[in-house]
DNA sequence: TTTAATAGTTAATTGGCGTTAACTATAAGC
DNA sequence: GCTTATAGTTAACGCCAATTAACTATTAAA
């Protein structure tokens, strides 16, 4: 087996123990907090994308438009998305997160996160270093295809980060 | 900054990235299959546990297991999953998956997996034996921790491995 | 300016997935 | 052997998120 091979299937069979590891603590997550998929999805999407309109959640998330103005409203009722008419064309709705929508975005990415601290501790400290230098190589190379797909789009991409506890305090909205 | 928390910061940055990208063209695939997520949790539990049983399926989805049982067969209908009775305790029900069922688990795992293609050709070959490595070490550490939690059970936990087209072509059931 | 297209909302309806309650069947304990 | 516990199923029901249809409002096109 070529290393290109071998490179693969490792990381596609660490891929399928993370998912199972991430998805249920994630899931768990949003029955805590009362949040379904697609609200979930339509907070990422806000999130992700500058200038969100209606029409773009529902095509992100295989809905009909009724849906997802519905789905928004009450994401708008709950205090987490904030909708308003955009002057240059007021039919379209921008929608934008509201600070509560943010926490609950970084929280649940918390959640998946949980597994990996006990994970840590089953690693051994000498492969630590050389892990992380893996780690910092594929970002780099993920980097690299982003850059390379948006190139040809005006539209921007928010490349979404962890905020610390004291940026989320700061955070006007 | 220590190694533990180098390692950290890198893992966390690169989940990110991955979500980003497989996230959503999973959600799509199962769309196009008709699949809830219910029901791909539950294909991926039967996958994973060796003599899975249906309040199984019910604690790992937090769902009761009345809805575990009607979900269950559902996918016994569509011949996804096998159910037959345990001869040693005949109240148990054993459940495995069918070839339909292993090849949706295997084909959503490939809509999930399209930008690792383009990935690899990213990363400089020298570096690939390295991380692989890296990879196969987070393996082990997290076997253990599947060990642990399930430490008072004798069940095997099956460790998922991509098949080739031919495996499953000679698969039996 | 009349018509058509686009963006979104509202209303009525549906269907899937969940719940609880009641039941069967098997196994374990006293 | 009688009782209790466990595993699962069935039935009746509820809820929520989706659908379609019909509507308003704004912009673009003829």
């Amino acid at each position: 087996m070529s290393k290109i091979e071998q490179f693969h299937l490792a990381l596609k069979e660490w891929i399928q123990i993370f998912m199972r590891h991430s998805m249920h603590s994630f899931t768990e997550w949003m029955g805590e907090n009362d949040l379904s998929r697609s609200q979930v999805g339509a907070l990422m999407m806000i999130n992700h994308r500058k200038n969100c309109q209606v029409t773009m959640i529902g095509e992100d998330l295989g809905i009909s438009t009724p849906a997802a103005s519905q789905l928004v409203d009450r994401l708008v009722q709950l205090d987490m998305v904030e909708r308003r008419e955009d002057k240059e064309d007021r039919r379209n709705k921008k929608l934008a997160l509201r600070k509560k929508g943010r926490q609950l975005i970084q929280e649940g990415f918390k959640a998946r996160m949980g597994w990996v601290d006990e994970l840590i501790e089953y690693i051994p400290e000498n492969e630590l270093e050389d892990i992380t230098n893996g780690f910092r190589s594929m970002i780099k190379a993920s980097e690299k295809i982003d850059k390379k797909s948006t190139k040809n789009s005006d539209e921007k991409i928010v490349v979404w980060k962890i905020q610390t506890d004291q940026e989320l305090e700061n955070d006007e909205s």
